[in-house]
DNA sequence: TAATGGAGAACCCACTGCGCC
DNA sequence: TGGCGCAGTGGGTTCTCCATT
């Protein structure tokens, strides 16, 4: 009753190992007859191939790996990474390809967790987050040679296919938004300074102050959580001459802002408005609503895994995909300043 | 230049393959000063083990599985899910466990994945959800001798492993405030009707109708979408005697419900209260702010990911664990029916 | 003599290249 | 030339057995 091997059913129809494993790929090598008969028996004998011994042999794993060097609470708290994550899969399941999913310290662990995968067959390829300005993933994933593709962008990741949003573009978007409402003091709740879309909207803001008239802007860097979200509103609200406006690199960071303007008697948007950086349910479902720049994250993570599927299928191919820049989509959390406090 | 493997070494240092493989693993058969040697060579080598070659010799994964015959969406649009994800991370990440992600169509795929994974040794162990009344799943698990822990319960699942919270006791939990307010046309918007829970939570409502006094109960099945959770709501808002109260099974039916309500022109909690049965940061910042069942979805995958860690290690072991019940967070979606209202 | 260190081969399972009829 | 057998490959584990001390 153990699993059977494809020595068993050559046994069983009397030929050799090789025949059945021809027969079983579809390959050229045996007789019609010989086919149909050793598929007969592989049924019967109800045979599945071995993932690992194939892996041995080098063949495809079936699988896409991913490997995050974030706190795992992150999956549960950023709705961004949990569609991202949705789209892959329904990309992904599409293909009956899995997906291993790992979270690690480091991106020295992450880097060693892409050797070990990669020398032993156990993914195809790989999808890297989070890229930072000067990231070691790159090097090491291309000096192993393994399929990957760079969520974020432009940039040069060598060899890498990547997919992004063009962060500098949305971002001129909000703060001539901002702007063309009257606001001048602008400040900027910013995510994890290493990252290179962090680094891009923090540039985007700061070339925007000669042209718009902009005072005092500000770009906090903080670690994407609420409670460095609600520390660094707590931190802009109470300046002498606080922003009239605040962006906020990520929803939940947005969520806390809100909570911290209520908590301090600051109204929004009256006294301050908000914008978010990444929409979801939460920014629609709050009161005020956030308005938000909106793009379809879950269309994005399916983007991601069909690059990946093309240069797993063509490893020679190198895709840049720009998606479409995230549009404003205003909701009562945005107004014109109050008067006498534009700056 | 090519990976090294364990004979490579074995040439280096001047000893057998199997000299090798037992100080590579710390095991005893060789002398110190041959392991210490061992071990040097190996590290000057960069060598890695070869996970695809230990699966083949029957060895441990360093994974676990997660098979979902859901749609690839409920990733995404669920926090409950994205939190789950979160908590089995976190307490396999620190055992340097991944995870294997597979989205499929139907249960009967799943199955076939529980034997192709096991078989080839691809995972050490499976998370089960979403337990079903006549669960196929649990007798090919069975079958197949691999270590899982279903996330639901109470019930039998024969071998297998359990963690879940009391549904029959959170509900009466729910609708004995209800009836204390002094409601008495509760209705309710359910999810998957096959699942074990949605039969367990429509039973003790049922359960409740004698001893609370209720009229006109009814338990409405959705898939979860929040799209039939809207419909439902329209359809119970709808009716002559509608009810006062709308008990839903998840955040975002809740929510769709809080939009139908609003778009109908029915007052919340005025003219009908809103229960969720899932907590999360959604249900906290609409508004009004929806009572809800809350509980700590991330420590719950936790304790998921801590009992299949336990089965892996020692197969024999069957654990039953009830996680706390959720308790009832009142905010400010439920207040007693209007007047003439109550049935 | 019994314990210890270690060589060597078999084995896990599928795939592939060579060679024979 | 098509069909197929045979032997070797991939990397690590494990079992048997021999040679030391």
């Amino acid at each position: 009753m153990a699993r059977p091997t494809i020595a068993d059913i050559a046994r069983r129809v009397g030929v050799s190992k090789g025949a059945v494993s021809f027969a079983l790929n579809g390959r050229p090598g045996v007789s019609e007859a010989t086919r149909a008969r050793i598929l007969q028996v592989a049924d019967e004998m109800n045979w599945r191939p071995h993932s690992a011994a194939r892996a041995l042999g080098g063949a495809r794993a079936g699988a896409v790996g991913l490997v995050l060097a974030r706190p795992a609470s992150t999956l549960g708290v950023e709705p961004f990474f949990a569609q991202l994550l949705s789209g892959l899969q329904a990309r992904l399941s599409a293909e009956s390809m899995a997906m291993n999913l790992l979270v690690v310290e480091d991106s020295a662990a992450e880097i060693e967790t892409y050797r070990e995968w990669t020398s032993a067959h156990r993914v195809d390829g790989f999808v890297l987050v989070d890229p930072t300005v000067r990231d070691p993933r790159f090097e090491a994933l291309e000096a192993l040679g393994a399929p990957a593709v760079v969520l974020g962008g432009p940039g040069r990741f060598g060899a890498l296919s990547s997919v992004w949003a063009d962060d500098r573009e949305a971002m001129l978007s909000v703060v001539d938004y901002l702007a063309a409402l009257g606001h001048r003091r602008v400040a900027h709740v910013a995510g994890l300074p290493g990252l290179r879309h962090t680094q891009r909207r923090i540039r985007a803001l700061r070339d925007s102050v000669r042209r718009l008239g902009l005072v005092d802007t500000v770009s906090l860097p903080t670690d994407f959580s609420d409670a460095e979200g609600a520390a660094a509103t707590r931190t802009l609200l109470s300046r002498p001459g606080r922003p009239t406006a605040i962006v906020y690199d990520s929803d939940v960071m947005a969520l806390a802002g809100l909570g911290v303007a209520g908590e301090m008697g600051v109204r929004v948007p009256g006294e301050v408005s908000i914008v978010s950086f990444d929409d979801s349910v939460l920014t629609r479902v709050t009161h005020p609503g956030i308005t938000s720049l909106s793009r379809d994250t879950i269309a994005l993570g399916g983007q991601v895994a069909e690059v990946l599927l093309q240069v797993i299928a063509d490893p020679a191919l190198r895709r840049d995909v720009k998606t479409a820049t995230p549009r404003l989509v205003v909701r009562e959390s945005t107004a014109p300043p109050a008067p006498g406090t534009a700056g």
